[in-house]
DNA sequence: TCTTTATTGTGAAAAATAATACAATACTCG
DNA sequence: CGAGTATTGTATTATTTTTCACAATAAAGA
């Protein structure tokens, strides 16, 4: 099993090109196609199918509908995978209306929240109590969620998602969570990326006037 | 100039893990220190800091308040950055709403759509048709734009904001942008994220049982 | 069928990144 | 004031990741 993130980052950057090629009326692609649309080069696009076992045909390339089911089943996403959003402020809101993650077999079945002014039972994704966590995670047998509270709240809030069953936290506020081995996080910071675009807008003012 | 990506990233969250330790008391700290707080290892803090020609006491540590100015004239942070958004749906939206930014000398200025239903000129950030995006970007000289639309419409839109004159895109749509060399772009993509950690829970299980 | 050609698959080389180890040194305590 | 000690700063080593290069081979055309 391939444990390099990077390279399953890349993994999943090439299905979503797939997907565009194939509404584009591709049937089948080469390395080289594939790599342009997802940033990447051929020899890396070859190098990660090789390492997942992937094959095409020596000159006749990859057939884009067996990459895609064959991608899917590496990212364990021929099943629907449910995820949970913690924190329902401007961000997990957002998520909880975001459309875009149906369609590729990840579905957003709740939201919880302290602020019991945010409980919603009856809109397609209901909001429930933190209290409720532990049982409806534990009912649904949720793996995934997602932590958008504010950071003062965010370790706390891990430690009972952690303690109720989830395994994988996508965590957006802006500290590093310390967890069990068993459990893995991924951070997005919108402040840190943002500072890091800064920095390059800078420096590229800086060396090339 | 330290054009390592990596080692930006680590510099924006030692910034933030030093602001937490300040408001708990920290006058200094050493690497150690910082390095538990931003999830690294000492050695790496330290290397860091070498590179950047940031450098504290043998034995004394590094005086937090220095530190963080130091950083934050690293990164540019010494002056307010304007920043715009282009795509006032739910993410959009979030992200127009979000208080986080302002504190850290980030402000988000204004947002721009094609839905003329989404124009308001009254709130604290207005949002305005995106024919006005051009001479905004210009009389206000932004350089740092979030790209929050649909998909089909990214490429479209990140050429108007080039040729605006924006030089650094956040880009939310799931698509890999081409650009002039003197663009950057940061991509952070949801579903993408997602998929990581479902592969990484799924293979936990399989390693661990 | 045979030759030519384009493309894959992968071992080896190179480059980038991170960890290690330790000399230099500044603080502390007797 | 000097010895002992903890910590930095960095040269070196190790590891990871990417690129390169090319043999293997399947398709296309003569």
């Amino acid at each position: 099993m391939v444990m390099n993130r990077k390279c399953i980052i890349r993994l999943s950057r090439y299905k979503n090109a797939l997907k565009r090629l194939k509404a584009l009326g591709f049937v089948k692609v080469f390395s080289g196609n594939l790599a342009d649309a997802a940033g990447v080069t051929s020899s890396q696009v070859r190098k990660d199918f090789s390492l997942f076992g992937i094959t095409g045909n020596r000159r006749g390339g990859y057939k884009v509908d067996e990459l895609i089911t064959k991608i899917r089943e590496i990212l364990g996403k021929n099943e629907l995978q449910k995820v949970v959003i913690i924190g329902v402020g401007n961000i997990g809101k957002a998520l909880l209306r975001y459309k875009g993650f149906e369609a590729g077999g990840i579905k957003v079945i709740a939201g919880f929240d302290i602020d019991s002014a945010k409980y919603v039972d009856t809109s397609e994704v209901p909001i429930y109590p933190l209290e409720n966590f532990r049982d409806f995670v534990q009912e649904h047998d949720v793996k995934i969620g997602i932590l958008a509270v504010p950071d003062v709240a965010a370790h706390h809030v891990s430690e009972i998602m952690i303690s109720a069953g989830i395994k994988g936290i996508l965590n957006f506020a802006p500290i590093q969570l310390r967890t069990a081995d068993d459990v893995v996080i991924s951070n997005i910071n919108l402040e840190v990326e943002l500072e890091n675009l800064i920095y390059f807008v800078n420096a590229q003012g800086k060396t090339e006037p």
